[in-house]
DNA sequence: TTCGGGCACTAAACCGCTCTAGTTGCGGGA
DNA sequence: TCCCGCAACTAGAGCGGTTTAGTGCCCGAA
């Protein structure tokens, strides 16, 4: 005999399989007494619950979809994203949910995914990263009615919940930050123009410029790799009016640069200061350490994780999570403009 | 209406569940006519299979899992690890094959969830990681019957898969290497005795001890945490003989060695060479930077991907490969020892 | 004594799909 | 002309649970 079913049990206790599976999930019907020995010829005969049965009735999945688009060895190198990957897990371990991980082409293909999954109840929810201008998965993730946390805002995503930290606040601290110590020539390296945080980080850059009475404000886009980072890096120094501090969209891109401009014989921080969105070790243990806005990327997978499960739990109770703004922390890339400059 | 089923499109083509069921998988039974019409109408009430039904019946999860216990802050923290997990992502993905992945407590928790999962059909292998020195793992999973590819060897894994790279000959390269620089006095900071691959390479050293005609070659263990590296590398330069080299099982513990070096005013590599198993970003970009075994962890998840879709096609073709033994990187944190050294 | 009500439990439908056994219709060979 | 055989399709039983609509039975109240 094969793995033993509700209906072995029956058979044995001598109950009809209605009153094992009401027994297994602790439903009231049938009698302590009959409970017990249900139990515990369950446990003897090494009973297990079928997933798939109980899908087909509509039960829970136990484990949330994450489905990306891009190319898989990008996971590896950013730090932030192995982060957001382990403090989700953390989060959703805490009920046992297994997270559903799939990579694909690209967004038609991830589309095509939740509706599969979603129809297959092969997950109980959806989390979406990488939220882009327009983004087309939105409005399929409503239609689809499945409980989804989107990572990334502010903004509308329909009915959808999100989770997000303020770009624009954070960007406007370190252009602040910078314009004090006195640098009016500042550029940005900055990731893919699709990506929403990415807009608004350009957006804010620019919104600075007259304020703080920039002379130039430049953002330049990249795919957020280390070569287009360094390609970048490359042109702004081979400026006839290079910046004199550089703000990377990522730390794999400021790390990048910050080889660039050894390359060049550009000294950080005297003729060059660097800052860096996301902080990681590897800003940390660059030479000289980079200047970092600095957030607790697992935590934020940790906060993602608890929207995401009490969303499943209350479907109709959308969320909309603020989460605490990057803090820059200053290392020695940065520093005041050195006297040489215009 | 709900999500259409195939009784919905039987209905509306005019036949029966079953000739549609044949006309969806593409089997013989139905005329082309007639499989046409199916198809055509299948796709206008945008139907898609509904995997738990499926499953019911014995078909494929599409997916693989990978169970971890480990605290799941240092998955972002290993290089390694988020290398392995996107070769693996990449390679599954291949063959649209979802990862469903779950970190848990402890080795019991784990061997409980392959229980579960194995019986509920949700995934349709697993991939084992972290492989002990006598594992009971192994045993669980054979018992269970279900395609299992191991990570990690060489040795018995009984009837199971495995993928394993030879840290024998890796750990006899860089002794070797360290030995033929003059060094005599070499220590070694390994990660959980626990592990298998830890006990190869620590047995690896001990061997070389005579023939290479080494004074000192102790290996301390530690948790593969970048603190306890730091504390190993505090205790070995704190001996009256310190050693002149010292190899770390991870490129985190080396640079956290390489740290406590600075702060105990060791110069890297005149008083103290350093070698790190593992490749990563890390060794590459510190200062200076650190001479390490590289393979490609990337390409590894791949060949464990691979070697997953063979057995689950083939579930009785079992698997061993044997990897490319990694090779040594020479950076700048490797020299002589320094003259003044007795 | 009778009846209502609640408890413990059973029987069977149902979820969506697969697959086997069986039915029908049609063409061809004897 | 009859029958065989095959292709094309149908009916319905399962897969392993959950859930609903009962069915006895006992107890207490009228």
């Amino acid at each position: 005999m094969g793995r033993p079913t509700i209906a072995d049990i029956a058979e044995r206790v001598g109950v009809s399989k209605g009153a094992v599976s009401f027994a297994l999930n602790g439903r009231p019907g049938v009698a302590e007494a009959t409970r017990a020995r249900i139990l515990q010829v369950a446990k003897e005969m090494n009973w297990r619950p079928h997933s798939a049965a109980r899908a087909l009735g509509g039960a829970r999945a136990e484990a949330v979809g994450l489905v990306i688009a891009r190319p898989a060895s990008t996971l590896g190198v950013e730090p932030f994203f192995a982060q957001l990957l382990s403090g989700l897990q953390a989060g959703l371990s805490a009920q046992s949910v297994a997270m559903h991980l799939l990579i694909v082409e690209d967004v038609a293909a991830e589309i095509e995914i939740y509706r599969d999954w979603a129809s297959a109840h092969t997950v109980d929810g959806f989390i979406v990263v990488d939220l882009k201008v327009s983004d087309p998965r939105i409005e399929v993730l409503e239609e689809l009615g499945v409980p989804t946390v989107v990572l990334g805002g502010p903004g509308r995503h329909g009915s959808l919940s999100s989770v997000w930290a303020d770009d624009r606040e954070a960007m406007l601290s370190v252009v602040e930050y910078l314009a004090a110590l006195g640098h009016r020539h500042i550029a940005h390296v900055a990731g893919l123009p699709a990506f929403r945080h990415t807009q608004r980080r350009m957006r804010a850059l620019r919104d600075s410029t007259r304020r703080l009475d920039l002379v130039d404000a430049v953002s330049l886009a990249t795919d957020f790799s280390d070569s287009e980072g360094a390609a970048a890096t490359r042109a702004l120094l081979s400026r006839a009016r290079r910046p004199t501090a550089i703000i990377y969209d990522s730390d794999v891109m400021a790390l990048a640069g910050l080889g660039v401009a050894g390359e060049m014989r550009v000294r950080v921080p005297d003729e060059l200061s660097i800052v860096a969105f996301d902080d990681s070790v590897l800003t940390r243990i660059a030479h000289p350490a980079i200047t970092a806005l600095s957030r607790d990327t697992f935590a934020l997978g940790g906060q993602v994780a608890e929207a995401m499960l009490a969303l499943i739990a209350a479907p109709d109770a959308r969320q909309d999570l603020r989460t605490a703004t990057p803090r820059l922390v200053v290392r020695r890339s940065t520093a005041a403009p050195g006297a040489w400059q215009g």
